[in-house]
RNA sequence: GGCCCGUUCGUCUAGGGGUUAGGACGCAGGAUUUUCAUUCCUGUAACACGGGUUCGAUUCCCGUACGGGCUACCA
């Protein structure tokens, strides 16, 4: 039997980056085995409903290229829909043949009326040992249920749980978890709006999805008992999926998970893509938007949680996929390690042709309304790429390359600059602008003799060369920033230099 | 509170009854580069604690502590 997995997030806002982690597993392990990984929207709370999120979790996995087979915003397959409202109409028959063998029963309870026994007794739950004193059709007689029930007035589907009884689930990650059903309360299965809840629908949609394995946060292990309850009550244990549940992404420091919040808080972003909120606090920046490369966030996600054994840090996504394994999961959280992050997009950025960084730098170079044409923004590349950690930094960190230069390492300058050079300085950019080969060796060369023919030393040249070049002392080599700049534009630089060193020395007084 | 899960360097982790407990990030030092960065080398640092089982436990078992999750007509 092929392998089918889905990932099934909700649209509640922006998917957070571990949501993004449990696509990515449920990702390989489709691709690893051949099988079919689908997207299903779990949209069953009409209260939480956020507008865009469904586009953004389909953009997300564009981004990241985890393209499901199947699923809302991929086209479909012979079990859609895949958005659970669209779906509606179906999970009410199943919650009622429930209901027929005896598994589960109409609740007539207010919300209000709950929450009061809530209120007055510690630890109030509807299970087994309090469901006989509340209002539903356990309690009620039979034609007093039907008569409600054709009235119209409202009710939820619970699911009953016998006591007395193990519930064993096994885990992939975590082996067998055992379970006492007089601890489990009695699910709501069919809500008074006519929706499923979680517990329903996935168990529904998973069985008419034909779902294999259900690879998801480790939040849903507690309530994984009920949901074999279900099984058992369908009938359908033969066909039970198999469970593994990830552990959590922790915080970078302090206790807890890592949550929304933590983002604006460390100065890291914590989802794929960014997202626009309706507060200031609800907007977030995004790995793509920082400038991560697709592939280090992918590499990065996949190793927190997960390692196949081995030294090897660096995987492409085909590499993933031929290594992963469900069994090789660990079962601790795993702290979110924003340097971490950093070094692998700094891998990734170095490890990519000029061509391919060229096309990533253009859109950061068209806003700026730099040159972008792919000869020089590809050179550009080639000398900034060792030296930069996020895509931005190629236009921020090396603005000098594409606009004069702004702002002047003062310090410096009033170490290095002595008016008195000045003739000696001018006749470099003289000798500089005769130089009719203009490739980097060449200049170099050129530069080099002219500092011999003088009796200079490199130390003082070569830093103001620089400094006049892009400003700063931090950069790719001189000569081959002069050589992409070009003739004129260097020749331009050093002029203009020389006002500023003499104005940056006299200020100093 | 109850139920469930977890615990190897600061972090991500490998490993597993007898190992100098390995790698990576970070940090520190050095080499190269007359800048910065890259690269390379070196160093730093861990089996939560207490009981068992065993000739021998970091590894297996039980407790404790700590951490985490769940406990909604949310997912």
């Amino acid at each position: 039997m092929s392998v089918r997995v889905r990932f099934a997030p909700s649209p509640t806002g922006a998917l957070h980056i571990g949501g993004v982690r449990t696509a990515l597993y449920n990702y390989l392990f489709a691709r690893k085995h051949g099988g079919t990984f689908i997207l299903r929207i779990e949209d069953t709370d009409q209260g939480r409903y956020v507008p865009g999120a469904e586009d953004y979790i389909i953009e997300s996995l564009q981004w990241l290229g985890l393209t499901p087979d199947e699923g809302q915003g991929f086209g479909g397959g012979p079990d859609g829909p895949y958005r659970q409202s669209d779906r509606k109409p179906m999970y009410r028959q199943y919650a009622e043949q429930l209901v027929q063998r005896g598994h589960a029963y109409y609740a007539f309870d207010t919300p209000e009326a709950l929450e009061a026994r809530r209120n007055a007794e510690e630890n109030f739950t509807c299970n087994f040992r309090t469901r006989l004193s509340l209002d539903n059709s356990l309690t009620q007689p039979a034609d007093e249920v039907q008569r409600r029930l054709d009235a119209g007035l409202p009710y939820v589907i619970r699911l009953k749980v016998e006591p007395g009884r193990d519930i064993p689930v096994h885990d992939l990650i975590r082996g067998e978890v055992v379970f006492q059903s007089d601890e489990l309360d009695d699910k709501v299965l069919l809500k008074a709006d006519g929706m499923p809840t979680y517990h329903l629908a996935n168990i529904v949609d998973d069985h008419l999805m034909r779902i294999t394995h259900v690879i998801r946060g480790e939040e849903w292990l507690p309530s994984t008992a009920h949901h074999v309850l279900l099984y058992e009550g369908f009938g359908w244990q033969d066909t039970m999926p198999k469970f593994a549940h990830l552990p959590l992404i922790l915080k970078p420091v302090g206790n807890g998970k890592l949550s929304k919040r933590d983002g604006a808080k460390f100065g890291m972003p914590v989802f794929p893509l960014s997202w626009k909120g309706e507060t200031p606090e609800d907007s977030f920046t995004g790995f793509r938007e920082t400038g991560f490369l697709p592939a280090a966030a992918l590499n990065f996600l996949a190793l927190l949680g997960w390692h196949p054994g081995g030294d090897q840090e660096m995987f492409r996504l085909d590499e993933l996929v031929q290594a992963f394994s469900i069994e090789h999961i660990g079962k601790s959280g795993a702290r979110f390690d924003f340097e971490k992050a950093k070094w692998f997009n700094q891998k990734y950025i170095q490890a990519s042709g000029n061509a391919e960084l060229a096309r990533l730098i253009r859109p950061y170079a068209e806003a700026k309304g730099y040159r972008t044409d792919e000869a020089y923004l590809s050179q550009a590349a080639a000398l900034m790429k060792e030296r930069v950690t996020f895509l931005p930094d190629f236009t921020e960190q090396g603005a000098y390359l594409f606009e004069p230069v702004r702002d002047y390492d003062f310090e410096t300058i009033q170490k290095k600059w002595n008016p008195a050079q000045q003739p000696v300085f001018e006749s470099l950019v003289a000798t500089i602008e005769q130089t009719d080969d203009f490739a980097a060796p060449a200049l170099e060369e050129r530069v080099k003799q002219f500092i011999q023919e003088q009796h200079l030393k490199p130390g003082d040249v070569l830093p103001l060369l620089r400094l006049a070049l892009a400003g700063t002392m931090k950069g790719p080599a001189v000569f081959d920033m002069a050589a992409l700049l070009g003739k004129t534009e260097t020749v331009n630089r050093l002029r203009t230099a020389i006002e500023v060193f003499n104005q940056a020395v006299v200020s100093a007084g």
